[in-house]
DNA sequence: CGTGGGGTTGATACAGTTCAAGATACGTGG
DNA sequence: CCACGTATCTTGAACTGTATCAACCCCACG
């Protein structure tokens, strides 16, 4: 890995604390790899060969059964996949995908696997990451359970928004979103429809929040269910 | 913790490959408590003061919001919650109650904390079970966007079915386990109707599969999706 | 220009919820 | 051990949310 890389990667809260000697020997190992979107990183129910760890844009994780695929997670900067399957050196739980143009570092697993055993400043970052993203899933489950679709899609402009006025882009495409959020592609733009009723400004690929309050009042946002 | 007790903690998964000193300082600070069905064992969005291992019984952990209650996960023998809250000093995402009669070993939250920091055998057993309730919560997201209500209740019978024609009893009340499958009471008393069609004989609170072809092809289970 | 992918809109069908009422199981006290 | 009362579960009917299928629009690209 090249020297600018390895800084960049160095700077991700997954490595923030790592100790250098094992740091050196990931970086050795690993390479970074830019994707364009679409591209399939890992196939679902495969050995686990590479640990990956987007560094920029995002990869979407998904599961397809019975001619359905479902969106499981949406991984963005710092966060590493598919890190309990590379952990139990079990078969991958579903397939990763880059939803957008990404930038992705890839060592391979059983260089992970070693320098746990040896680094456990390695082991605490990875476990961190672990119940981060047990932490999400366990969100991401009650908010699927507990609200309606322009529920879900108000919340989540809620969190992907910044200030109020402020003009966003969705980072991804729209079915991607509407696989996200558990619904099908024309349901989301029913919801957009929805959503506009209640204070947000779409845009083609960008959005605004006009009214935060009408927003909210749909979104009933919740320090449980969304990410902070 | 007394001897017979911490005995058969110490064969619990979770502790298996613990090194004895830390077993040690966990079993004299922990204690074992039973509890009866329907208590609640920690609040949604609170500190978390304990961390605890479920021994025997079942324990659900749910969220609250907006008037909605949903069950998020159950936990049986050999399983630790809130795992991720205790190991980020993060609040309780949901709150836990015994969905059974329930035996649970309770351990201050702060000697695990500190445990950890010290003992890379338990970093590594929890980091485990992270590992493995992630894959538990990656595929609750794949069946609850992909199956059914009736698919997901005649994949829950198939999972927690012995052979065909044994008679099999449900570990907790229905309406939980209406919950756990993210439907009203009254929609899974219509899906044990549908299930009855295919090959699946209910009595009361138990069960007996008696053609499991038919079960089958209802659930289409899927190794990505379903619990080994 | 056409051509095609992504997105939207409309009509219809189905899964799931809600509310209300009825049946069944179960623990308690007589 | 039976009778009663309560909690749990079931059934029914109306309604909401979501999926499905088909047509259409729009823009980017050759």
């Amino acid at each position: 890995m090249r020297l600018e890389h390895r800084q960049v990667v160095r700077q991700l809260r997954l490595f923030e604390r790592v100790d250098d000697e094992t740091f050196e020997w990931i970086a050795a190992l690993g390479f970074l790899q830019t994707f364009p979107e679409g591209t399939v990183l890992h196939d679902q129910g495969r050995e686990t060969d590479f640990f990956f760890v987007v560094v920029d844009g995002q990869v979407e994780m998904t599961i397809a059964h019975n001619g359905i695929e479902a969106t499981v997670a949406i991984f963005s900067a710092g966060h590493a996949f598919p890190l309990g399957a590379v952990v139990l050196s079990e078969k991958t739980p579903g397939m990763a995908r880059a939803a957008s143009l990404a930038r992705v570092l890839m060592v391979p697993a059983s260089a992970i696997r070693d320098s746990i055993g040896k680094s456990p400043s390695l082991m605490r970052a990875l476990m961190e990451d672990l119940a981060g993203q047990n932490r999400t899933f366990v969100r991401e489950i009650a908010n699927q359970k507990i609200r309606t679709g322009s529920e879900r899609l108000a919340s989540w402009i809620l969190q992907h928004a910044g200030a109020a006025g402020i003009v966003n882009r969705l980072p991804f495409r729209k079915r991607t979103l509407a696989s996200l959020l558990g619904m099908t592609a024309e349901n989301l733009s029913r919801a957009f429809a929805t959503v506009e009723k209640h204070g947000v400004l779409f845009r083609g690929s960008t959005f605004t929040v006009v009214d935060m309050d009408a927003l909210q009042a749909l979104a009933k946002p919740s320090e449980l269910i969304d990410a902070a």
